[in-house]
DNA sequence: CTTCTACTTTAGACTGATTATAAACTGATA
DNA sequence: TATCAGTTTATAATCAGTCTAAAGTAGAAG
């Protein structure tokens, strides 16, 4: 995907394509895999693998746009701070409660049978499996 | 269960028997049902129905005492802030991402099937559901 | 090309949950 | 009763995330 591709995608869905918002759409969806990461990381990778310095308030901006626009997915862990996701299918994690990696489960790969019927006048949005895991004692 | 009580499983424990650890296991253990909480929330519910002025700094270290004990569990969620839960038992959730409340869903309830083997050299150690419900729109 | 304006970016102030500190207090033990 | 490690507490510190208001910019219009 080329630079054209993501002015013309951000304008697409109504987000002018600024020099940041470009140069993290490169960061984000330039790339061979998925991949999670936090607002910190991208700010510093950004900086380093960019040349890029974008303030952390544009970061939050735009990842919340983008989170919006349904490009990135924001996830909660027992961490005091949310983790975005460029692997935005429906999937779930294991997450290593100790070093706060998250690894994807294709969400086929899981089955879940028996699911309640949500309380009167709620309905399901969404579900999350998270599988947390740590490393073998020893 | 009366006061004796707590001070019997606290000592058994390793705790010392204080007067705000006394009055907090009142507060979660002494009801008819399990509930989810906030650490503000027993804060003000411990001076409001127990009279009992506790330091948020206490209410945290017994909290977090209290989990390392296995007496509640923690929980956390797309919120800024973390649950509490008296329900020990290993179970799952119904999550109003707008209304921010809980509501318990048996572990025998939601059947899981085909987890896949976490990654070389970890185990698992918990499996969390949350299932995202908001209130049907009109 | 120049002007205009709404949308963006930004530094820095602010918030709110949680943790750290260090002094005062207290349960257990002798 | 004296002693002391464990506890409580007020308060400061931390840190992710949000807010603000001023400066910058993309896009439209002339
Ligand atoms: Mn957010
Ligand atoms: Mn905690
Ligand atoms: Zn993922
Ligand atoms: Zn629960």
């Amino acid at each position: 995907m080329k630079n054209q591709d993501f002015i013309n995608k951000l304008r697409n869905s109504g987000l002018r394509p600024t020099k940041q918002r470009i140069k993290i759409c490169e960061a984000l969806f330039n790339t061979e895999k998925t991949f999670h990461f936090t607002v910190n990381d991208l700010a510093k990778m950004m900086q380093k693998n960019f040349n890029e310095k974008i303030s952390l308030a544009t970061v939050y901006n735009t990842l919340h746009a983008f989170k919006k626009k349904g490009y990135v997915k924001e996830i909660s862990l027992g961490n005091d701070k949310s983790y975005f996701d460029t692997n935005i299918s429906s999937h779930h994690h294991f997450y290593d409660t100790k070093t706060n990696e998250l690894i994807d489960i294709d969400s086929s790969k899981i089955e879940l049978k028996n699911i309640p019927n949500p309380p009167k006048g709620k309905s399901i949005k969404e579900i999350d499996v998270v599988i947390n895991v740590e490393n073998d004692s020893q």
